[in-house]
DNA sequence: GTATTATATGCAATAAGTTGCATAGGTATT
DNA sequence: AATACCTATGCAACTTATTGCATATAATAC
C-alpha cells in the first residue's frame, strides 16, 4: 500500500494535520494521487499506531482542535526503504476506454458528447498545469532547485494531458466523419 | 463498479467462460483495464445471481469442465444503461510520481535506474502496440470497420506510451546533468 | 525425465477504498 | 437573514481488490 508512503512524502518536509494533508494532496499530488478525507484520517490513525508518525493535539479557539502529525525516525526509515524499492507498475482502470471499446453498442452522438466533455476536462487541467509551469519559470535559481522534483512531476502531468488532447482530437474527428 | 461492465462488454459479442474472459482481458482490455482471475470469477458469480448473465456447464474430457456465461437481456439492458451514462473521471494513483516527488530523499542513481526500467517497460509495450497497429492496417476495409472502436483504444495506448517515453527522456536527461 | 505453461475453477482472509452520516463554530457571499 | 463554504475530525457499513491457498490433467519445452 502506498497511500501510507504518499502521506509520508508530504509529512516528511513539514508536520501537519489530516486536514493539512488533505489540502497538500489536492495541491501537490492531486494530479497523480487521489485520496479522500476518510482515507487520510484512517491511515493516519493506523500509521500512528504503527509508530511511523507522532501526534500532538493542538487546541484552538473558535476552530476545531487539530492533531498535528510528524514523522518519527521509524517512519523516515520506512519511507526511505519504500523509496529504494522498485515500484510495481501502475494499475490502470479506465472506464472511458472500456466504453469506447464497446462503442458499437452506443449512439455516436452520445460518444461524441462524452469525448468532448473528456477533452474539455483535460484542457482545463492542462491550462492549470501550464500556469504552474510559468510560475515555476519565474522563480529564482535557488527556489527552482528546491522544487525540481515536483517540477518533473508537473512535466509528466503536462505531457500526459497533451497526449489525452491529441487523442481526443483523433477520436472526435473520427466520430464526425 | 465497472469491472462488471467491462466483463459485459467482452461477453456481449461472444459467450465465454471465466477463463476465456481472463484471456480476453489480457488481449483486448489489458492496456487499460486490469483484472485478476479471482476478481473475474467472483464477479461472474455475482452477476449470475443478479441475472445479468446465464450459465451453462460444459463438461469436457481431459480438461476441467467449463462454465459458459452469456448475456441475458437484463444484462444487455444494464450494459446499455451504463454506456449511456457519463463515466466519472479516472482515478489515478501513480506511485512512481510520488516517489519522484520525494526524489530529494533518494540517491540519484537509484532514481535513474527506476526511470530507465520504467522507460524500457513502456518501450516494450509501445512496440507491441505498434505491431498490432500494423496488423490492423493490413486488414481489408470490412474487417477494419468492425474493429474501429478497439482500434481507437489502441491509438490511445500508443499516444499514452509515447508520452511516457518523452517524459522519461526528459527526466533521464535531467538526472544525468 | 523434469519443469513449465496452459486449461479451468474456486474459497477464505485480509486490505483498501467508497458512501453516507455526524458534529459544530466561523467566515464570506447574496 | 439565508445560504454556502471553510475548518477539523471521525464512525460504520459496504464494496472492491489483493494475497495466499487449493485442485488436477494435458501439452510442450529442455
Amino acid at each position: 500500500m502506498s497511500l501510507k508512503h504518499a502521506i509520508m512524502v508530504l509529512l516528511e518536509t513539514e508536520a501537519g494535520s489530516g486536514y493539512d494533508l488533505l489540502k497538500r494532496f489536492k495541491q501537490r499530488l492531486g494530479f497523480f494521487w487521489q485520496a479522500s478525507h476518510q482515507q487520510i484520517y484512517q491511515q493516519l490513525k493506523v500509521m500512528h499506531q504503527e509508530g511511523l508518525i507522532n501526534c500532538q493535539l493542538e487546541t484552538q479557539q473558535g476552530r476545531p482542535d487539530k492533531k498535528i502529525y510528524e514523522m518519527t525516525s521509524a517512519g523516515h526509515q520506512e519511507l526511505v526503504n519504500w523509496l529504494n524499492q522498485a515500484c510495481k507498475p501502475q494499475k490502470i482502470n479506465d472506464s472511458l476506454l472500456v466504453k469506447l471499446y464497446g462503442g458499437h453498442l452506443l449512439d455516436k452522438t452520445v460518444l461524441l458528447d462524452e469525448i468532448r466533455a473528456h477533452k474539455q476536462q483535460h484542457e482545463k487541467v492542462l491550462a492549470i498545469m501550464l500556469d504552474i509551469e510559468q510560475q515555476y519559470g519565474r522563480l529564482d535559481q535557488g527556489e527552482r532547485n528546491s522544487l525540481v522534483f515536483p517540477f518533473l512531476t508537473l512535466r509528466r502531468g503536462i505531457l500526459a494531458e497533451q497526449a489525452w488532447l491529441a487523442w481526443s482530437q483523433e477520436v472526435e474527428e473520427f466520430l464526425l466523419v
